[in-house]
Parts: structure tokens; sequence; C-alpha cells
RNA sequence: GGGCCUGUAGCUCAGCUGGUUAGAGCACACGCUUGAUAAGCGUGGGGUCACUAGUUCGAAUCUAGUCAGGCCCA
């Protein structure tokens, strides 16, 4: 019998079922690298239509993790597939160099050594440790199977990039839109630094809770009178206003209460003290402040409260009463303590009602000299204090702890406050910034679309923006003061100077080359005319640096233009860099620096919830490519969608890695019957060819368009499970099962046997192209595992072409039919097989009585019905108008040595024993090889 | 607290503009195969479409609210 065996065609090759991934995909990295396949690529793609991905600049801190991840692999998928599709798409990673982590990172590696360093020094620290982080996570991103311009990526701290962006705020500078002024701004009073939005996270903290009183002045209560007739009846009495808050230690910066213009207030008796708070709380403050207030003794509109004195409750100054709508009934009494230099809100109130945006504090928050009682002391540490003084003044009526979630330094998780600082500002209601961003918007295709609504109310809602910062790694902002009057110059001369000095020397420039070369000629001091001026040690926001790429990058990169025709980050960058990319695009040029902004959401767990080292539910890239490979965590990017939340977990995995195998060697089977087949010489022609390697042809140019097609809506799950479905239901569970036995067992040239190798090597050929921008690896072992003159990588091929011919609805329909004819044949062996009757399916014959019209198709097809079912014969009935029904028996006869069917009679010649006719004449057939 | 978004079988996804018993693949169970074999084939079980209340002749699909989760703000 075994012998028999070595004259099947049984499918043979080099293409592994075991991918060995993490083995594979380095080697298949490194000839990639050594062919320079990126290189070709570029001089193949050479003159057609570009599509240009602009990379937004990952920060050159820690290794990678799962985000960057997600992150470039959709950026790979997009890449390779718009270059599969003939597209000239370039690719040139950047990375985000300066910043505050950096910084903060080389200062507790230098440690003490950082005190004798020159600023120059420090940054010249940070750009090594940037550089090495470059290399680390370029490293993690190449071992991904991403194409890229590697060798000479983009940094935001190249000599070029850096005069780019001070160029990028000299266009700003020069249409008068960037102005410095005083504005309280989040500070971290232990990095000494203001910091952006984006640098402050919130986090539960315990605060004081107290309630402090605040006098009302004398003659204000005769005020009060005039507007509120019932308040005569206490105007010689004491009045004051309770307010609520749980920083004391702004209590010495308060300039003013507020009240809201809407809101009821009532004034009560407080044991001697004639109380206001807002009338719905009354009754729980007095509770809480152990003083019972008892019945109002007047109601009023917030409204009458608005320029009424109050008396400072523990310094010889006045506390004006204003009226503002943010004043709520959530917490609190209804009256807010407000001191403009310490809060957004109480800034614009303050604005409003012209009060001095006072902040007597110093870098680290210390009280300054000029403040009574607490000078020197800083700020969180002043609240007892604080609170003291207010308790011996009487003052303080109630205090407890407070729990609630605080604003703390991203960085150094210290709590950050408010504070009244100068720093320069983009203006965003200048030269019309705001309103051509939102117009530029509408003109920029947002995917998904719910994107445009995002960023859309951002830019409708945000405050200018703040670009200064005052630390040491990064641009500096080129202004300087005049050392006559301190009046700070920034001039578009100035910048231009800056860039000029930084394209030869870098930034680093600003602090250590003489000034005179930054000094445009003639420059005087616009306010007093002095000619003497001092460096300013501002340095631009990062969110400027990255969000000045498009200038930085695109006129000048090989294949580049402006603008580009995407950007692709995680939902978070609405606010991030595709925020500041288009302010500064509309800024420079009056439009977006992008057609396109596709977003993708973020990793979260298995549950959905967010990964996090506390909850340990981190899953990391690295652990992932060692345990199964790069294209499993490709594959699974492919098969989630990335519009929302992604879950990834044990189980992700595993399914994935599933998946992940049963494509490979539904792939394999196909190269492996490809063996003996050469394109050039053994192709059959479609006319020529059996019915059901059409259909297989059929079905696959379909999947193809689809496939082709979802790739142009950057609909990778639609990719995945289109194919799939292709490849476990059409492939392997129908079309490689029913031409086993003839692939197998026919002869090896016949006619037969190499239509079917022509759809095989047709779609294990187009499969290889239509997965190459997932699975570059294994679609690439594939390609080199086919037979026929090829590129020397899928990476230079293209999409599959010239299927639309083999597309044929009406065969596909017929097989729809017969399929389902199938599906009752597989249930009745699936019951004989359970009652014993039957084995294996070629121990059946089957009968199939079917009502006219499927008797015709059945008969039409006649021939192939034991192959279609895998039974060893078929005989169909015409049923008439009856249903269709299936009668399975034991089949009779003979099983051939070589095929296994039961036939009638098998052969008795000699050297063809136990043969059946077929696999007689097909051993009978010359074989050349 | 606000803005934007999400919630369909254990997992990943389909279910178009509301209309037959909600689908696919994987996983799981059972059987077959041992010439895709650390493979392959078949059959089967499994979902009150997050919850509640509406609109409608009819809702997974529309509206409101609740709950859970994500991003961004406060």
């Amino acid at each position: 019998m075994a012998e028999w065996k070595d004259t099947c065609n049984l499918p043979r090759t080099a293409f592994s079922m075991k991918a060995n991934l993490q083995t594979t995909e380095p080697e298949t990295i490194a000839r990639w690298e050594a062919m320079d396949l990126y290189g070709q690529l570029r001089a193949a793609r050479q003159g057609r239509p570009t599509f240009l991905l602009h990379d937004g600049p990952p920060y050159a801190n820690g290794d990678i993790h799962i985000g960057h991840a997600l992150n470039k692999i959709l950026k790979d998928f997009v890449v390779k597939s718009r270059s599969m599709a003939g597209f000239d798409a370039p690719y040139l990673p950047g990375w985000d160099c300066h910043g505050l982590p950096i910084e903060l990172k080389v200062d507790r590696e230098l440690g003490p050594k950082k005190r004798e360093m020159s600023v120059a020094d420090f940054r010249r620290a940070c750009r090594a440790y940037a550089t090495k982080y470059v290399d680390i996570q370029r490293r993690d991103f190449k071992r991904l199977a991403i194409f890229g311009e590697w060798d000479e990526p983009y940094l935001t701290m190249r000599y070029e990039y850096q005069a780019a962006i001070v160029r990028a705020l000299g266009t700003f500078v020069a249409r008068d839109m960037v102005y410095k002024g005083k504005k309280p701004v989040h500070w971290c009073i232990h990095c000494r630094t203001a910091l952006a939005e984006a640098e402050v996270e919130y986090e539960p903290h315990t605060s004081p809770s107290v309630y402090v009183e605040f006098p009302m002045a004398d003659e204000s209560r005769a005020a009060l009178a005039a507007r509120v007739p019932a308040a005569a009846a206490f105007q010689d009495r004491p009045v004051s206003a309770l307010i609520w808050t749980t920083t004391p230690w702004t209590i010495p910066s308060n300039l003013a209460v507020a009240f809201h213009p809407d809101l009821t207030y009532a004034a009560y008796d407080a044991g001697g003290t004639v109380v206001i708070v807002a009338e719905e709380l009354g009754e729980a403050i007095g509770a809480r402040v152990g003083r019972p207030f008892g019945a109002p003794l007047a109601t009023f509109d917030g409204r009458v409260m608005d320029r009424l004195v109050f008396r400072h409750p523990l310094y010889a100054r006045d506390s004006l009463g204003v009226v503002a709508d943010y004043v709520t009934l959530e917490q609190g009494t209804g009256v807010v303590h407000t001191a403009p230099g310490h809060g957004a809100d109480d800034y614009l109130t303050g604005v409003r009602y012209g009060l001095d945006i006072y902040g007597p504090l110093d870098a680290s928050g210390h009280f300054l000299d000029t403040v009574e009682l607490f000078a020197g002391l800083r700020v969180f540490e002043a609240n007892p204090q604080v609170e003291a003084a207010l308790a011996s003044r009487g003052r303080l009526w109630h205090r407890e702890d407070y729990d609630h979630s605080y604003p703390h330094c991203w960085r150094c998780h210290n709590p950050v406050i408010f504070l009244a600082t100068a720093q320069w500002f983009i203006a965003m209601d200048r030269n019309d910034l705001r309103a051509r961003a939102l117009e530029a918007i509408d003109r920029t295709r947002w995917i998904p679309a719910w994107g445009r609504e995002r960023i859309h109310g951002m830019i409708a809602n945000r405050p200018d923006w703040c670009i200064s910062r005052q630390r040491s790694w990064g641009v500096p902002i080129p202004a300087v003061d005049c050392t006559a009057c301190g009046t700070a110059v920034l001039t578009a001369a100035l910048t231009e100077r800056a860039a000029q000095v930084f394209t030869e020397y870098s930034a680093d420039a600003w602090y250590e080359r003489p000034i005179e070369e930054f000094l445009p000629d003639g420059l005087a001091c616009p306010s007093c005319g002095g000619t003497s001026f001092e460096r300013e040690a501002n340095i631009l926001d990062v969110w400027f640096d990255s969000g000045s790429s498009h200038e930085a990058v695109l006129p000048f990169a090989k294949g580049h233009h402006w603008p580009a025709d995407m950007y692709l980050e995680g939902s978070d960058q609405h606010r991030g860099w595709f925020h500041s990319s288009l302010l500064v695009g509309v800024g420079t040029r009056g439009e977006a620096p992008f057609k396109q902004v596709l977003t993708h959401g973020f990793v979260v767990d298995e549950h959905g919830r967010k990964m996090s080292k506390s909850l340990g539910n981190v899953v990391s890239p690295q652990e992932v490519m060692k345990a199964s490979g790069a294209e499993i965590l490709r594959l699974w990017v492919s098969m989630v969608d990335y519009r929302e939340e992604v879950r990834l977990g044990k189980e992700v995995l595993a399914r994935v890695v599933d998946s992940y195998r049963k494509m490979r060697n539904v792939i394999r089977v196909l190269v492996a019957n490809l063996y003996d087949f050469d394109p050039a010489t053994d192709m059959v022609a479609p006319a020529d060819m059996l019915e059901v390697d059409r259909w297989a042809m059929a079905t696959f140019a379909a999947a193809s368009a689809r496939i082709t097609a979802a790739y142009d809506d950057y609909d990778y799950p639609v990719v995945f499970q289109a194919s799939n479905q292709l490849v476990t239901v059409d492939l392997s569970a129908r079309y490689v099962d029913i031409t086993k036995d003839r692939m197998y067992t026919f002869g090896r040239a016949s006619l037969a046997r190499r239509s079917g190798q022509t759809a095989m090597y047709l779609i294990a050929d187009g499969l290889a192209r239509l997965m190459a921008p997932i699975l570059p690896v294994t679609m690439d072992d594939l390609w080199r595992n086919l037979p026929g003159e090829r590129e020397a990588s899928v990476h230079l091929a293209e999409f599959p072409a010239g299927l639309a011919r083999w597309l044929d609805p009406a065969l596909l329909e017929r097989w729809v039919a017969l399929g389902a004819v199938r599906d009752q044949v597989n249930l009745a062996l699936e019951q004989k097989r359970q009652e014993k009757v039957i084995a294996g399916s070629l121990s059946a014959r089957v009968t199939v009585a079917a009502p006219g019209e499927t008797f015709a198709l059945l008969a039409g097809a006649r021939e192939e019905l034991p192959a279609l079912f895998g039974v060893s014969a078929v005989e169909i009935v015409d049923a008439g108008d009856g249903a269709l029904d299936v009668r399975v028996d034991k089949a009779e006869g003979l099983k051939c040595g070589r095929c296994w069917r039961y036939v009638p009679a098998v052969s008795d010649a000699p050297g063809v024993e136990g043969l059946c006719e077929r696999c007689v004449d097909a051993l009978a057939e010359p074989v050349s090889l």
C-alpha cells in the first residue's frame, strides 16, 4: 500500500507549517535591509502619484509601548497599501526630542553634577539622552517590520529643524500674533515651570476645606440697605459674607468675593453677626459651622452685591463684591473667594473688574517678602498658618479635610498651583487665526467623521496659546529685554537671526554665543530707545516644536510636499499634535497642513479598562513579539476596529495566533500543490479550466475587489474578515477539500490537475499581494516560495491586477445552490456516521433526490459531484415537485488502493493490482519533470 | 461636572437608510480523518443585540434617561 502513496502528487514545499516568527522575522528584516528594499521601492515608484503620510513624532523617551505599536502598524498599513496600490508613498519617521520629561530624566541622572554644568552642557546631555532613545525606539519600530527612512529620520532637535521652528515663530511675530502678557497658568512649584494643560493630570488629593468670613465694609451696609429694604433692619450690626475655599494659601491674594447674579442669597443671624450665603445652602452651612442660622432676615439676588465692598479677613484692604456666572451651589457657600492671580475664572473676573492680577509668589511657590504674615513660606506649607491667622482673628468659621481631584504635574506628580506669570502667547483672535483654523477644519477629511466636531469644539473654545516655558531643553524664544527699561522685544528680524545661528551651531548657541550674534542691526527698544539688551530664558512649548513639523519637514524631505495627504495618530492628538499643527499651519500658510486626519483609539485590557502599571494589565509589544512575533501584533491590529478603544489580552492574542496559523496553513497547501508547476508553461486558459476552478477564481476575484476597496477606505477589519472568510471557508473547507483528490491522484500533467494548479497559483500569488501590508514577513516568505518569475520581494509588487475577468456572478450563484445541496449531504453523512453506518465520507455513496430545478443543476455538474461531496459515488434522481432528499448508504464495491475511492471493480493487471480505472490511467500518463 | 465617542454570542467582527426564526470566523463539545498531520473535514450547543422608558403596525437599528468604559477638558 505504502508504495501507491509514492505515486501520488502529494504536496511538497519549503514553506514551513510552523512559522518560527521569532527568528524568521529578524532574518527577513535583515535581508530587506541588506537589499535596501525601502530604497528599491522608492526607485520603483518614482514618478507615480504620491501619497504622503506625515509621521507624528513620538516622544524620544522610554521604550515603545503597545500604543506606539498600534500607531506605527496602522501607519505602515496605510503606507504599504498605498504603495501596493501603485502610489509613491514614502514614510519619513520622526521624533519629538525636546521637553520637560527628558529634562527631568537627565536631571535625575546627573544628580548634583548638574549644578556645575552650563545650560548648554546640560542641553548636550539632554541631546545625548534623546539620541539614545531614538535608537532604542527605532530598533523596536524596525522590528515591527515597518518600512521607512529609518537611517535619516527627522528629529526636532536637529539644527535645521530648530531653525525652522524659530522661523515659524517668526511668521507669527511678523503678523503681530504674538504678545507677552500676565496670566495665571498651571505652575509646578517643584519643577519651577508653567505647565500646558496637557502636562497636568488630575489625581486624588486631600485639601483643607475652610469657611472664611469676609466682613462687609461699614459704608456698604448702608448701600445694601438702600438696595434691599429688609436689610435696613441690620445695617447697624456686623454683616459678613462667608466664603469657602480649599486653598487657604490663596487668601492673602484675595481681591474679590464673587456672587452669582441670578441666585438667591439670604442674610442670617449667626449669633450677633449677620452672615450672607446662598439661601439654598443656608441651613446646611449653619449646621456645618455649628452656628444655626435660623430664618433669613432678608433675601435678595446675588446681583445686588455687585461692587459692594468687603474687608480682607487678614489685611487692612478691601475685597470687592463681584458677580460671575460660574458660581454654583454644588459646593461651598455660593460666595466665591476670588484671587485673580491664582485661578483661571478668577483671572477673567479680575480683568472684567480691573483688578490687579496679583500673585505674590516666587517660582518655587514661596511668598514674597512683601506678603505680610507669610513672607518666605511655601504655599502648601502656608495653609495651616493661614488657617491659624484666620482663626486668631475669628474669621475661620469651620475647617475640615476635603478629598477631591486636584491638578498634579504630569512628571513629578506634585500638586500644582495657578500662578500669574509673564508669558508669551499666540493670540487666537488676531489675524483671524481662530476663524481661519475653523474653516480649515471644515476643508479636512476627518476619519472617523466625529473628529471634526471634536477638534472644532476645542479650537472654538480654547484660550490664547501660551507658548513659553521656563525650562532649558527646547528651542529658545529669541526675545530680548531692554536693560534700561525691561521691555521685552521679539521681532521677525530677531527670529531670523536666531534661525541662522541655530542652523550653524544648534539652538545651544542661545546659551553660549555672544548676544551680538542674535541682535539685528539697529535694534532699539521700542519703549525707551535703548540699545542694550539681555536674553530671555524662555523656551517654546514643545507642542510648537512638533506642530511645526510640516514646516520643518514637508518642504525639504525627498518626495514630500505641503500639505500632507494624511496625519494618523491617537484620538488624544485632537488636542495635541493635530491641534498645534493646524494652528501653526494656519498661522504660517493660512491652511491646514493635512488633507485627511485619521485617528485611532487607545489600547485597553480585555475588560475594556485602560492599561496601567497599578492594575497590572499592561501588555508590552516586546512581550508579544517575543512570545508570538510582530506578525501576530500586526494581524491583531488589522482585525480590531481601531476607531474606538481596542482590547488586548490573553484570549485576544490566542485567537489572533489561531487565525494566523489557519491562514498560514491554507497558504501552505496552495504553494505545496505548485511544486511542479511553472506558470510560464503549465498555465491553463480560463476556458479550458474546470468549473470548480473557475468558481474558485470568481470567488477570489470578488474577495480581492472587496479587500482592495477596504484598503482604500482604511478599513482593515474588513480586509481581515474578507481574507479570513476566503481562506477558512472558501479555500480551506471548500476548494482545497474538493480538489484534494484531483490534485493528488490525477495525472501529474493532466489538464484537470493543471487547471487546479492554475487557480491555486493565481490565488496564492494574489493573496501574497493582498495580505502583504498586514503580514509583510509571511507574505514575502510565501512570495519567495511561489514558482515563476517575480520581483525580489512582494513589497515591490502591486495589488493583483486583471482579476476582473474572472468575476462571474452567475457561476457564483450556481455554486451557492450547489453549496446548499452539499450542506444537506453533509448533514446526512454526519447522521450515518453517528449511526456507525459509514466512517469516512469515501466509504459512502449518496443518492440525492432533487426537485426539478436543483436536479438540472446537479445533472449539469454530474461529473464533479463525488468530489464536491467527498464521497465515492453519487446518484441523482429527479424528484419533480418533491423536496430535496439525501440518502446515504455504505459505498459498494472495492476500495482503490491508491485513491481510496470505492469503485465497482479494480484492476488485476500486473503492476496495477487493486487500482481503479482512473488511477490506472493516471499512472499510464507520461510524466516529464 | 462639560465636550466627543463606544457597549451585538467566551474572542474579533457583520448586520445599509427600522420589517422574515440576529449572521460569520475563531474558541468550546462530539464525531470523522491520518495523503495539509504540532494539520484537515463534518455536526452541534451558545446571544432577553448593556439596562429602562418611549416613538412605531413593527426596533439591535430612531428618541430620552440610566449604567459601564475610553479620549480630551474642568
